[in-house]
DNA sequence: CAGTTCGTGGGACATGCGTCCCATGACGAG
DNA sequence: CTCGTCATGGGACGCATGTCCCACGAACTG
């Protein structure tokens, strides 16, 4: 059977336990944002608590670290006045999303590695955080929803995503040897390639079976997944 | 100026040293094969070396393990009898690739973090293995050569292989949710979108500026870049 | 006010990484 | 054969991770 760990934080005196989490995950939040990788004893310092409590809220600085992501918040990736066609929508967001990965590359490379660093079978998956790219491409392709079943657009939409996220963008750069503008334009060239095929021969909907992942959180709508906001890290 | 630091293993008593370091390399294999990420302490013991030695030979863990990384021998991907449609013999390339990331994948995915570990500019950039995946998915395309130009065609070829690797699988398991099947359904759909919009749309050429990346290693043929054997794992 | 609960801090411990210094012993040159 | 070179081994150190135990002190309870 299943023994659920309950997290430290539940319980009495909880309201002094959210302060002290919080402060943690903002002064390693800090940290992050200004480019290092801070050791545990760092980011509690910082948020002057003992490496004892940091511990207590985070089994591992890879949890803390994980959990002190920031978050992009804009809402749309979408210029103000963006076209119709679906094909211009897409490139417009494509083009702001990889100029966003390129100004944050060093903390995009981190939280890669850290969703990696679950090699094997852990002891607790550790939640992996899903930005908001997915919902940043589905609304640049609302245009092309209704041709595809719901199952198909998700499809399409995680095809994309795959493409021009950071783990493409750090191979084409670490192992083809691209230069970061030609590693951007070859994404940008790739997610056109995958919007047209889909309209002519659409993605291969998903085994019945469902996710045999590791599910990021639970979802009823298989596209809006609201990822955290920046300030509330707590699940 | 750069030092350009030597290894240790020039100079006097060369053969001496080629033994230990082959028996440190094949005792690392042999461990990481077996699914594990060993100790530096537990390769240098299983090549009966004590682990100042080990650090004698590899400046760190990583780099041993990078070293180590068992190399898929398969020249080819084809099957016995390939079709001559570019586009079935690309799926059937990127079927066959998919398979064999998924049977390993464990290794897999420790090579893809490991390569990730030099995360801010390290000591040594520590040149990065670059897989066959360029020439398998090269000889797919071979009929579609001619329809492009060398860098279009390297950039065809890039951003499949982009598609297909373990960044990919590992993404749309660990963040998106799917199943490993359709993960692999997904990147051979993908694959496929790519190679049939380099046919109207071919991908954008790279920047006259060359490659700013860090190179994995210096090739004058745009395409076949040689991998090491696996068992001559020095430069 | 007295007693319990509970968040916190401090220190110790074990492990692994990476570095350094020094001894040993085998090899090769004279 | 002898001496010096050189690969190796052993042990120590500093640092970081993660765990454990115990003491302090503040807040809640009666």
């Amino acid at each position: 059977m299943k023994v659920m760990s309950t997290p430290y934080e539940t319980g009495g005196r909880s309201a002094q336990k959210a302060r002290t989490r919080d402060a943690l995950v903002a002064a390693a939040r800090d940290l992050v944002a200004a480019g290092v990788t801070p050791t545990v004893e760092d980011a509690a310092a910082a948020a002057s608590i003992s490496r004892t409590t940091a511990y207590r809220y985070f089994p591992s600085k890879r949890a803390l670290l994980l959990a002190a992501h920031p978050e992009i918040a804009a809402a749309s990736m979408l210029p103000a006045d963006p076209p119709h066609d679906p094909a211009a929508r897409l490139d417009a967001v494509v083009a702001n999303f990889t100029a966003m990965i390129l100004d944050t590359e060093a903390q995009q490379r981190t939280m890669l590695r850290l969703s990696l660093e679950a090699d094997a079978a852990e002891r607790d998956p550790l939640p992996l955080r899903q930005g908001r790219a997915i919902a940043w491409i589905a609304e640049a392709l609302d245009g092309v929803r209704g041709d595809l079943s719901d199952q198909q657009f998700r499809q399409l939409v995680l095809s994309i995503r795959a493409t021009i996220g950071i783990e493409a963008i750090a191979w084409l750069v670490d192992v083809a040897g691209l230069s970061r503008n030609d590693a951007a334009a070859l994404t940008r060239w790739s997610a056109q390639a995958l919007l047209h095929r889909a309209t002519t021969t659409p993605p291969p909907a998903p085994s019945r079976s469902g996710r045999k992942g590791r599910p990021s959180r639970a979802t009823s709508d298989p596209i809006s997944n609201t990822p955290a906001e920046p300030g509330s890290t707590r699940p």
